[in-house]
DNA sequence: CCACCAGTAAACAATT
DNA sequence: TAATTGTTTACTGGTG
């Protein structure tokens, strides 16, 4: 992530993690040996709210108590297990997701525990650091690897990519900075991502053609002076939730914990990749808005997979479908934390607080 | 079986 | 004229 979460809130009334638990303290000790065999180490681990910074103090006599508290939390945000090192700070995730995704595999959970996370709804967020820290920045940095390496190829270069047209329509012109982009820009940006399509049998462009015409999801517009021949292609704000949605639903996702490494030499994809969604996000001067929440879920699918927005919390879904409406009527409350969440998710923390 | 969706192929017109 | 772009129709296969 670009920036390390923020998410303080309410201070840290959980720093003596002493107090009742809201998860057994040997599945929190797990937890942190995990993320710690990792090459990562866990900074702090925030369960309904309570913050436990201090993981020496957790032993592992008494489980038992700690379950008192009921319905607890659990959202975990730690990069996954056996993900390679992130380049970006914090990871935000749900126990189950994290559970799919590694993180907790080398974890020997015990019937109980599995139960114990069944049964917790809510989240718990896992903080780590890497063993040597990258600085930290929210400030725009040009991109590393500009636009060589695919969102996480989905299993390698040369095997047909598991999204739609649609899908790779929508990453691509989103990827755009003026969030449009002309037919053979499209072709080139699917190429470029998706090296399957260097010499796939040119019957897939008829497709991208076919599906820019047919999907009422996308929109011509007049092409600009110069351009040549043939418009400019745009996502109908209207709907991108649905487009995201649809990215949701994609089998595979993008990213494959155990697949081999790209180009680059890492698995998780860059967000730098997309620079239009980087560059909203990294934009600290305006208060965020619809454009930025759309961006933070963008981004959170392209990263995760497009799973992750299934382990959103109703609220998260709820505010995207505003977005996508335009709505911009965060009165407060659960919505607006909500809001600040999925900022955080994908790494930003907003300068202001989302606007009504 | 049916409806729906996505992918593919193809025909055709318009544009450069 | 050729290539590209955009639209439309038809068909197929997968899925619920």
């Amino acid at each position: 992530m670009m920036a390390p979460m923020r998410g303080e809130r309410g201070g840290s009334p959980a720093r003596g993690a002493r107090a009742s638990l809201p998860l057994p303290r040997r599945l929190i000790r797990q937890i942190a040996r995990h993320v710690a065999s990792s090459g990562r180490s866990l900074r702090r681990l925030e369960v309904s709210g309570r913050v436990i910074d201090n993981f020496d103090d957790i032993d592992d006599a008494s489980d038992e108590s700690d379950m008192e508290t009921s319905q607890p939390a659990v959202a975990c945000g730690g990069n996954a297990g056996n993900l390679p090192p992130a380049e970006h700070d914090d990871d935000l995730t749900s126990l189950s997701w994290l559970q799919d995704r590694n993180l907790l595999r080398g974890i020997n959970l015990t019937k109980s525990d599995m139960e114990d996370s069944k049964m917790i709804t809510s989240q718990v967020v896992v903080k780590t650091e890497p063993r040597t820290p990258p600085p930290t920045c929210r400030v725009p940095s040009p991109p590393r690897t500009p636009c060589k390496a695919p969102p996480s190829p989905p299993v390698n270069a040369h095997t047909k990519p598991p999204y739609s047209f649609s899908c790779l329509i929508f990453m691509a012109i989103e990827a755009a900075p003026a969030r449009a982009l002309p037919v053979k820009e499209i072709y080139a940006w699917i190429i470029r991502h998706f090296p399957y399509f260097k010499h796939a049998p040119q019957g897939w462009k008829n497709s991208v053609r076919h599906n820019l015409s047919l999907n009422k999801c996308f929109h011509k517009v007049a092409a600009a002076p110069g351009l040549g021949k043939g418009s400019l292609w745009t996502v109908d704000p209207q709907h991108r939730s649905t487009l995201l949605q649809a990215f949701g639903r994609q089998p595979v996702p993008p990213v494959e914990v155990e697949s081999e490494p790209t180009e680059t030499g890492k698995n998780t994809p860059d967000p730098q990749l997309f620079p239009y969604l980087a560059r909203r996000l990294a934009d600290t001067r305006a208060p965020p808005g619809a454009d930025e929440y759309l961006a933070a879920a963008t981004v959170l699918a392209m990263k995760y997979g497009p799973a992750v927005l299934d382990q959103l919390p109703p609220e998260a879904h709820l505010v995207i479908s505003r977005c996508a409406r335009d709505e911009h009527s965060y009165s407060g409350g659960e919505e607006r934390r909500t809001a600040e969440a999925l900022l955080n998710l994908a790494g930003v923390t907003p300068a202001h607080p989302p606007h009504s």
